[in-house]
RNA sequence: GCUCCCGUAGCUCAGUGGAUAGAGCACCUGCCUCCUAAGCAGGGGGCCGCAGGUUCAAGUCCUGCCGGGGGCACCA
């Protein structure tokens, strides 16, 4: 029996009595969890609603107790059900019959992320997550991990919900930003491709090669303003950036040659440095692809038969393809028309995005090419986009691996960041306008706020403010400016304070455990510091904050489910068996002793820590559909706290009384099970001992 | 001008229309002979920005206003 089960069997009895008894159809049974546990398992506030419509219905004026008086007998007789009450003015609560609810839930396998037979898996309609989708130009900073870590999460919480999803990361490998960097190489460093790949080998393992390109882009920008940072573009430097910008986009050239080995090399550091935190892809889509598969060119067509953009014959836009945009009122200053071919002929980001967008959704008739990129250690491919043909058969293996089939999904979710929320608009309409049966509910933009820096980061940085800039509540990252935080940093800097705690309270383990439970630690605390903040909430980032292993962080919830662990490495087998066995039989024999165990003040403790780990499924159903990780965050930390106060409280091991121990044995085991689960989720391990 | 987001404890943030609004940090007081103190317990702290409205019930929904931030490029 599921906790969900369960809710859902109350909730139809009382739809059906509501029916009887009143005569009365509730669309809607709201449930919720009371407040305190003393208050019961599971709460109804619905006599409120039935008194009105009473009222409304007979005129007859009846009060909320007595009607919920009356529906107290029926949901008492449900099996599971131990008692009923009616509180304050019409609330009705149930009880849970505790010791059969935790020997069913104690015998689940594995209640939350059992994802099913592969087979299973295989026929479900696709999810699509884009995340990461870093420029790959510079090294990433803390504003991209967010990015990746909210997008990364979301995926392991779909799959926890049994989704059959599909990771992507697109390269914009012929963007601007390459461009930028690669006009550095050529016209500041005066280097070739050659002097590129040895400068690359050269460089120490500390500072690599997307760090170079962070401080080059840094100085193409002041290049390109006169070496003034608050000057205006010289208009003569800017077209090297043009010129370049096209020789990419041409491509089978020199410049487009550097270009490529510039964006290969920083999407393998960015890669390297997603690794790190446990992050990992299917495929990365290349623009490059997008444009010489000529995507955009089968994606324009199907949007002028469809006369989803139209050609502007005159006014501000004219020789551009545009697509109309009503929900924007245009001024002089601002058009209303989403531009989307240049008066050039060329295609806007937009219009790739579209057609990209089609081609997610199996809507666009055409096809990457892939090959493999990079093999994990653990055997994991990660596959890249490819304008040759390499052999393209699905179930060809390669390097004896197998190419799965990409793209053709039912929904895709974008994560990206909500300043580009008008852009994602027009996309999703876009799309509907040209595949109106997939219409604008497949595209949904999974949009977050930035991550900014607090005042204080700024002054640890040494970054220089203006008067102005100190009265702001945070300041913006800027990889122009090279104003950020480097994610590679950040996670040394965790990693090796992490460290130091690790020797100090672990001196006798060796020296690979110590950095592997460090990583651990440090992965934890990112990750959680970063899901902690709902997406809409703007992170000024903060060292304090964010370098804490105290409170309300990763740490903290490892640390209960590391102690959860020691407590079943020291316990005796024979000890773990007759628990398990005395709980098992209180599923269809009532044992008064384990009973006991959960009655009085004490009883409600231990019960409320059960009814919270039951909740796992609950919290990761609702993170995927309110698509908001942080829910999740908040549960798991919630239920590390739970534990806590439950680990303080009872001596489990040494517990004297078979009955109490069998309890306390069962509950310690199903938490510690459900907060590995939680964990999981939220990609954070749980080392042997922290 | 239009549009989206935010405003809740000193600070940083949670809070599906439901009962006495929560957590972490900071501050104060206790608790390591114990399954590890990265922990636990206790304490002070709140016109939930303001004003109306809807509802049996509003921090939550609607309207207006005030304050802060983002966006509205032939950039991505």
């Amino acid at each position: 029996m599921r906790l969900q089960d369960l809710q859902e069997t109350l909730r139809e009895r009382v739809r059906s009595a509501a029916a009887e008894n009143f005569n009365i159809t509730l669309k809607q049974v709201t449930a919720e969890v009371p407040p305190r546990t003393e208050m019961g398992d599971l709460a109804f506030p619905v006599a409120f609603e039935l008194a009105r419509r009473i009222k409304q219905a007979t005129g007859e004026k009846r009060p909320p107790r007595s009607i919920a008086e009356a529906l107290k007998p029926l949901l008492e007789a449900v099996e599971g059900v131990a008692r009923v009450e009616v509180a304050g003015a019409g609330y009705i609560n149930v009880f849970y019959d505790r010791a059969q609810f935790l020997s069913r839930f104690s015998s689940l396998v594995a209640p939350a992320g059992s994802s099913g037979t592969l087979s299973d898996v295989d026929v479900k309609p696709k999810r699509m997550v884009e995340h990461t989708s870093i420029n790959p130009n510079k090294a990433a900073h803390i504003g991209h991990v967010r990015n990746a870590v909210l997008g990364d999460t979301f995926v392991r919480i779909l799959r926890a919900a049994g989704e059959r999803v599909e990771v992507q990361n697109y390269i914009d490998n012929t963007g601007v930003q390459v461009a930028d960097v690669v006009v550095g190489f050529i016209h500041l460093e005066g280097m070739t491709l050659d002097e590129i790949k040895a400068l690359d080998k050269s460089l120490p393992k500390e500072r690599p090669f997307d760090y170079y390109c962070w401080d080059l882009y840094t100085r193409v920008g002041l290049f390109y303003r006169n070496d003034d940072p608050n000057g205006e573009p010289d208009a003569e430097r800017l077209k090297l950036r043009a010129e370049t910008l096209h020789a990419i986009e041409e491509g089978d050239n020199p410049t487009a040659e550097l270009a490529d080995y510039v964006a290969t090399r920083n999407v393998e550091c960015i890669l390297d440095t997603m690794e790190r935190l446990g992050i990992r892809y299917d495929v990365l889509p290349r623009e490059s692809e997008i444009l010489h598969l000529h995507f955009w060119d089968a994606a324009f067509e199907r949007m002028k038969e469809r006369s989803v953009i139209h050609f502007a014959e005159e006014g501000k836009n004219k020789g551009c393809w545009v697509m109309p945009f009503e929900s924007h009122t245009g001024t002089d200053e601002h058009e209303a028309d989403k531009i989307i071919v240049r008066s050039n002929g060329t295609v806007t980001y937009t219009g790739k995005d579209i057609a990209y967008q089609l081609w997610k959704l199996g809507r666009l008739g055409l096809d990457f090419n892939y090959k493999p990129f990079r093999h994990y250690f653990d055997g994991q491919t990660t596959w890249i986009t490819s304008t040759e043909h390499v052999r393209q058969d699905t179930t060809e293996l390669i390097g004896a691996r197998t190419r799965p089939r990409f793209g053709g999904g039912a929904t895709v979710y974008n994560v990206i960041d909500s300043r580009q929320s008008y852009t994602q608009e027009v996309v999703r309409r876009g799309v509907a306008a040209v595949a109106p049966d997939v219409g604008e509910e497949a595209s949904v933009h999974l949009g977050y706020e930035m991550v900014a820096l607090s005042i204080a980061a700024c002054e640890e940085l040494g970054i220089e403010l203006s008067e102005e800039d100190r009265t702001r509540p945070f300041v913006e990252m800027s990889g122009r400016k090279g104003i950020g935080v480097k994610a590679d940093d950040l996670i040394n800097r965790l990693e090796a304070d992490a460290l130091s705690e690790v020797e100090t309270r672990h001196p006798d383990i060796s020296v690979d455990e110590r950095v592997a439970i460090a990583h651990a630690i440090a992965v934890g605390a990112l990750r959680y510091f970063l899901l902690k903040f709902t997406r809409n909430s703007v992170i000024a980032f903060d060292f304090k904050e964010a370098l804490s292993f105290e409170g309300e962080t990763g740490p903290y919830c490892q640390y209960a489910a590391v102690r959860a662990n020691s407590i079943f490495r020291k316990l005796d087998a024979g000890a773990q068996v007759s628990a398990k066995e005395m709980i098992q039989k209180a599923q269809h024999d009532r044992n008064e002793e384990v009973s006991k165990v959960f009655e009085g003040e004490g009883g409600d403790e231990i019960w409320s820590l059960v009814t919270l780990a039951a909740r796992l499924d609950e919290a990761v159903r609702g993170a995927a559909e309110g698509a908001e990780p942080a829910t999740l965050a908040k549960y798991t930390f919630n239920l590390a706290r739970a534990f806590n106060l439950f680990y303080h409280r009872h001596r489990i091991i040494a517990e004297e009384n078979a009955a109490r121990r069998a309890v306390l044995v069962t509950v310690a085991e199903v938490t510690r099970r459900q907060l590995a689960l939680a964990l999981e989720a939220l990609g954070i391990t749980v080392p042997e001992r922290m």
